[in-house]
DNA sequence: TATGAATGAGTTTTCATTCAT
DNA sequence: AATGAATGAAAACTCATTCAT
């Protein structure tokens, strides 16, 4: 029973689509080496072959995954630090709490940008593609980092150097979120929800009020 | 070409000892999938099955790296907190420099600790173990709290949930250490003992300053 | 260098037939856990991996090969024993004369069948497809067992327990030729034949006999 | 600490018969190829290398429980066969009877001797000692065969192949013991013993009976 | 004699990738 | 373009046997 074609470009982005979709849910449940090519393609209902037609390897598929999860965040940052009339803290406030959420609503395109590839050797020997993926999280790094030296040249926050600061503070987002990942959803015994905005107040405290 | 065999209790656990430490290089810079039981062995100078002598499997070396690990690190945060005559501030900063320590000083039982295991399918499955690993880490944690605890009792720190507080400390201390690891010493441009300055000034702000 | 791919079903089924042929002689020759899948795929001119492309696994292949068997030795029997007109005793002595035709004809079956997994640890553990076997067997001598009641039935016979004599009846027919099997061909020194003759006459004599 | 050393001929001999009763009970329950060196040794409360002080391989130690076992066949057979003032048939029924008791109350001995050898590779290799255990076989069924010729001799019986006979008669009651060992002990739905009697009612009407 | 640590060839099975159809 | 059969290099683990102590 022949597959359908893809003649048109719109069915093979559909096709692509599908694929990534099935390889993003199976990554997410069963760790890239727990997932086969087999499994993606079984779970979007495409043939082993078809699988290399769209993407080069499984290191391949799983940076395009990489790849959207920071479009899909990107987008969500913009929407959400765009509104005018915001103040600088806000602004960060509004930063902070999106990347929770993007968290919370993708975390399937969380992990597979941030976890699920540690410890894989194939994605260390191809060093090319890892500076692509570590250029969006730079893009990403930057400009966050330029909302808090605005905050700071503008008197809002305290004088502190932008750049160390927006990495520790998104670096301290990920141990968070970590903390749930790592133990399987509660050993602290605490929702995460809580814990995120305890850490918040005691980063904003300590952002801010140095200011006096 | 015969092996000298390690007969005394001894010489057997310097055995141990020789493969946890080749184990230990190769997991760090390979991964754990990305390193072989063969490698182990040649790296060690012994025969494969002698390997499986002295551990039950691979998974069985990895969480005795894991052990040490953690007895590593209870060592050394021993040693820094309890010097006599430091108030609850100090101890603080000194668990989280011992951490900082820690992870420097051995990145490669840092990195077994937190994350080698990360989205390996062989360490969900036998759950025994897997909590023996867990108990290890809330045991640290629960130390931390109770100091924590202690400064918030007497009046040292703002009025805050210590659980919750150690647990969102921690975490940020792994976010941030997971900057540089992830981007392969410093994507950031920084070193990280800036960063870590950085942030612990944002901390110990937050966390101190409330009580004004 | 490149194998012929087998597209067709019917190109499947005789890639699988040349894997079980293969798997049938070596089994035979050399026992089921003597057999290494790397024979069998040499053997057959295929590759390993190949191999698992239509088998689960040894075992499973050998669980094929028993079901040919019976399949086989069903076929045999139903052909033997259905001629019109035949009497209940020539039935009997039918499906005896047939069970060691098919000894004699296919002695690779038999032994798969009755005597190569005996010791095999990995045949106990999944007792579903034991049953299946097991189911077979059964199947087979309920059959006899309903031709000697019939037997019994109509006075042909002597009035004894019908599946209890079926039992013992196959019984000393797979005893009889585990002499053979057993010491390689002739140990007592007297070809099968003549000592399955004896037997039948002995065992005959002993249902018929009794009538009187 | 230093295990005793076996100095007496006495004490060596013991440790032997040690090591011999392990390996039946392993063997029995695992199988050939089931049980291990170290299982044996462990179990006899040796170390593995005084296993090859006594045995020169796994082969060589099974060999040494086969012989025991026709050893104590013959035993049982000579003190059951030699009662004075029996008739020859008496003396078979006897035979078969003390067969069967071997097999009902030496079932490991009865496996080892029959059964948990065939498709062993290793047994085919050194033809040499296949030979001395089918010599035992043969042995005792010689001893057999001529109570039967003695039973033609004088009448008793029919003038059958006394030789043919035997070896039918034999094979039928291991085709029988066949079947519960192979059934897991009652697939027949029908107790051993009960089996046993009609078989044997069976043989010895055919066996008599034509003698009118 | 006795020990038990050491060996390493051998086995089953997996799966990313290729390529004949 | 699409398919899915074929490949074969790995990789983890076992265990009879040896031999240094």
């Amino acid at each position: 029973m022949p597959r359908r074609r893809a003649r048109s470009k719109e069915a093979k982005e559909a096709k692509r689509k599908h694929l990534l979709q099935a390889a993003l849910h199976l990554f997410t449940n069963n760790g890239f080496q727990g997932t086969t090519i087999e499994m993606i393609t079984d779970h979007a209902g495409e043939s082993t072959g078809t699988f290399y037609l769209y993407f080069e390897s499984k290191v391949d598929i799983y940076r395009s995954l990489t790849r959207e999860a920071y479009d899909l965040l990107n987008t969500m940052m913009q929407e959400a630090v765009s509104w005018p009339g915001m103040n600088r803290l806000a602004r960060i406030s509004a930063a902070v709490h999106t990347y929770y959420r993007f968290y919370r609503e993708h975390p399937g395109y969380y992990k597979v940008m941030n976890l699920l590839h540690i410890g894989q050797p194939d994605f260390i020997t191809d060093s090319l593609r890892v500076d692509e993926l570590n250029n969006n999280a730079v893009e990403l790094l930057t400009y966050l980092s330029n909302i808090i030296q605005e905050g700071i040249d503008e008197g809002e926050l305290a004088p502190v150097n932008a750049w160390e600061t927006t990495n520790a503070l998104w670096g301290m987002l990920d141990g968070i979120f970590l903390i749930e990942i790592r133990n399987n959803l509660d050993i602290a015994g605490v929702p995460l929800d809580v814990l995120i905005k305890q850490a918040l107040d005691v980063l904003i405290e300590g952002l801010v009020r140095r200011n006096t």
